[in-house]
DNA sequence: AGGTATATGTAAACGGTGTTGACCTTGTCA
DNA sequence: TGACAAGGTCAACACCGTTTACATATACCT
């Protein structure tokens, strides 16, 4: 015996499920920052947090799952929605013309640049539904277009941050970003206008 | 000796470079429609086209080059951006929806589904530039403006191809479809205005 | 015609992936 | 002390895309 236990005191690394769990989530998640979701093995993980392979598919089901454990306690357009309703648009039009700059985390921007793979795709469906599609719909009013624009605000927030892969991210002069955040947010109110107004 | 030859006639499967190079694209076209780029592995379309896997990367390169080779024949966007100017947005925005509608191709809406694989993600990104960002900023007459406008309006195209894949295609009455549709020609037109008008 | 270079096709392996099942160790409690 | 369960290890599985060494057929040239 080495002196490790379960409480994690002593020399070596903490065992137990928890440290463990957390262990192998802190690597998971240092990891993919730094190289990205497919570019990253269960093995490198494993060996960076200093564990066993199995252990991963153990804990958390498989390698998706370190994915999902992520995208859960980080949240995607984590906080946007709530607020005031008059400038929703606007943050929401910040918001994404600051990940055009890739002014996003480290992380996020890792996972967009690496989004692609079928895991991430998986996850992030999930994600872009149950945490912009829905609490917009839900903010919107929940009418029978409230959801059509809610789709109409995603599909321009999505794309932004896809065109933002093809294009790479761009520097622009204070004065040219504000005019493309006040073009962005104009496009999304155009989205939230009533349909039948045209 | 069991007669085949270069020239494809006689029994058995053609033999000969141009036979299996087109026969080896051919099953690679139908595999992926069916399941999906991801879900097709080399030795699998190998065994459809009767051809031996290495066959696959000593006339494409890699299993990449199959997708590069059929993007390239089938194009993204095709023919959409050329024609009269003043309904360019119309054109696209009928594009786009029916593309909602999932109208598109076999092949493309399923590419549309595996899009998240790294390859695809890497020969898309090529063929969106060339086949919608570029021609898009040659058309809008390649002033400085030109290129943002393209990549707006990009974005909303690539954002509506997206969010199908979150929400799955949504059946529309011809009154909602022609609403639609004229709101992302709206959006479309607000992409296309001069920035500084604001 | 014969011999030779070259194109084409084949078989087997390489290194890698995510994942799994059988085993061993460790700590706890009766 | 013995049974038991949780935690950890190891080796293997079934794939993947790709490459290398080899066999065969074709075409060309003397």
């Amino acid at each position: 015996m080495d002196g490790t236990d379960g409480t994690g005191s002593g020399a070596g690394p903490a065992r137990g499920r928890e440290a463990t769990r957390a262990r192998i989530l802190a690597s998971a998640r240092e990891l993919f920052t730094e190289e990205g979701y497919g570019a990253v093995s269960s093995r490198k993980i494993a060996a960076h947090a200093g564990v066993n392979v199995a252990l991963i598919n153990r804990y958390f089901g498989a390698k998706r799952g370190l994915l999902t454990e992520i995208l859960r306690e980080d949240g995607v357009f984590p906080g946007l929605i709530e607020g005031d309703r008059d400038t929703l648009t606007r943050r929401l039009a910040e918001h994404a013309v600051s990940r055009l700059h890739g002014e996003s985390s480290a992380l996020q921007r890792a996972l967009d640049h690496s989004a692609g793979d079928p895991d991430l795709q998986a996850v992030y469906q999930g994600r872009i539904t149950s945490a912009l599609i829905d609490p917009l719909e839900a903010y919107l009013g929940g009418g029978t277009a409230a959801r059509a624009h809610a789709s109409l605000v995603t599909a321009l927030m999505l794309g932004l941050t896809r065109v933002r892969l093809v294009e790479g991210a761009t520097a622009l002069r204070a004065q040219e970003r504000e005019d493309l955040t006040r073009r962005v947010e104009a496009l999304l109110d155009l989205c939230l206008e009533d349909f039948t107004d045209d």
